[in-house]
RNA sequence: CGGGCCGUCAUAUACCGGUAGUAUGCGUGCUUUGGGAGCACGUCGACCGGGUUCGAUUCCCGGCGGCCCGACCA
């Protein structure tokens, strides 16, 4: 079933809770949880509830347009691995790896997905002979699972998670780079529209590459990793590679580093030939050479990001979500008795993605819930309001306004919440 | 994986070695209707296992689960 761009909320299965529960001290998990966006089924183990499923979707649809116009082709791979996949680059005793006993079996045979490069470097084999199949990128948008030794801070470090994962395979070194600064500038605009500032940050590669490597980090206090930042052009590092400290001057402008906490939330790395030799991923070159494929390989936590847009999107009502990445763009409340259903069809007609509010609650409890979700546009009909009018507030606004109801179609039109600078 | 804290109705909490209380929720009815309404009645609870004890939800041990700090990590 297609999910509607509309709802009645009284139709909706889940409901707010007006305390944050006890199992959770992290913002976006509070915010999140209490809105009826996320449901914990164990620690780092989380179910997207319809609200939520929606942010994702809209995140995603962020992610595809953007990793498609850097000519990336989407597919899904398995979550279910065989053992000679991970064998055969010598991950298969990596600590965060879920193995598979299947019944009656002694010894895993299988794990479940933590990345997918061994996956793909298979896949690409098949069909990749001559120089002249080269370059393409492929992605995917689907579950991790990792055993984290420590779930923590709600989405944003779960044991299961959703990632978009891009891979991309080439002739060479240099073509590999070229590639890499693309996906960079396609990774910019995908914080951007997410409503993020994100700083491009030189970081260790850990477990997936030798190279250094590049992250995108978001500033907030609950991030896990510490970058050196100078805010006036942008430059960054993450501390575990920076030769810098704070109070540095910039290397690159005339600004001065700072120390910051920080989320990664995307990051990019130049992988070489390990997969291809593990795999056979070879071509044959203009002059006849058989040689191995570069590849490269990029991620972004799709359920991180919306973890880290709550934790930088909300006041002490609730979430104040970017446009964007909106569950919906209007919350229609029909409070005083007043029959909402006529503005909601012409919303609905209007192309505005709308939930309507029509429980029979108290015009305090809907307020607080519109405040709570955080959809973008909170439209009022009521007997206060008057006949032919409706009352219009945006989600961070300190003001409502009384209007027509074109006229506000006309403002919602006007001032839409295009996102924060990308640096 | 080391350390700390914690498991009580659906939710948030309180008390207690001897009949587990409050608020919210939920149900019914009436009254309400612009910032989580009021009244009445009703409804629902001690994570699991073992030990100590006349008696354990309470104390002890173990397990399981959750959160936090550290290490590690999208």
């Amino acid at each position: 079933m297609v999910s509607l761009p509309y709802m009645r909320q009284s139709h909706l299965f889940t409901k707010t809770v007006k305390e944050a529960p006890k199992d959770e001290s992290a913002l976006n998990a509070q915010l999140l949880a209490r809105g009826g966006f996320v449901y914990k089924n164990s620690a780092g183990v989380y179910s997207y509830l319809p609200l939520g499923w929606r942010v994702i979707r809209a995140i995603s649809q962020i992610v595809r347009e953007e990793m498609d116009a850097v000519g990336g082709q989407e597919l899904l791979m398995p979550a279910l691995h065989d053992k000679h996949y991970l064998k055969a680059t010598g991950r298969w005793d990596v600590d965060v790896v879920y193995k598979v006993i299947a019944g009656g079996e002694k010894e895993p045979s299988f794990n479940i997905s933590w990345t997918h490069e061994e996956i793909l470097a298979e896949i690409a084999a098949k069909y990749v002979n001559s120089y002249k199949d080269l370059p393409f990128a492929a992605y995917q948008i689907q579950t991790k699972f990792r055993h984290e030794p420590r779930a923590k801070s709600g989405l944003l470090r779960g044991r299961e998670f959703l990632m978009k994962d891009l891979y991309s395979f080439h002739a060479s070194e240099a073509d590999l780079y070229d590639y890499y600064a693309k996906v960079a500038e396609a990774y910019r605009k995908v914080f951007v529209r997410c409503g993020l500032t994100a700083y491009y940050t030189l970081a260790a590669g850990g477990d997936f590459t030798i190279d250094n490597t590049n992250e995108f980090q978001v500033i907030s206090g609950v991030g896990e990793d510490t970058i050196h930042v100078c805010k006036k052009c942008g430059y960054a590092e993450n501390k575990e590679v920076s030769t810098l400290k704070k109070g540095d001057a910039c290397p690159k402008c005339d600004g001065t580093i700072e120390e910051e906490k920080a989320v990664e939330v995307g990051n990019i790395f130049p992988l070489g030939t390990k997969y291809s030799k593990a795999f056979g991923l070879t071509f044959t070159d203009e002059k006849g050479v058989k040689k191995d494929v570069v590849m490269g390989s990029y991620g972004i936590g799709i359920s991180r990001l919306m973890g880290v847009i709550v934790e930088q999107y909300h006041d002490a009502k609730g979430i104040i979500w970017p446009a964007a990445v909106a569950p919906f763009e209007a919350h229609l409340l029909a409070l005083g008795g007043a029959d909402g259903a006529g503005v909601y069809h012409a919303l609905q007609t209007h192309g505005v993605q709308v939930l309507y509010d029509d429980r029979d609650a108290s015009a305090g409890e809907k307020f607080a819930d519109a405040d709570l979700i955080g959809i973008p546009w909170r439209i009022v009909v009521s007997p206060k309001v008057g006949e032919g009018k409706v009352e219009i507030k945006g989600r961070a606004d300190d003001h409502a306004q009384i209007m027509t109801l074109e006229e506000a179609l006309e403002k919602m039109r006007k001032e839409l919440d295009i996102g924060k600078s990308v640096k």
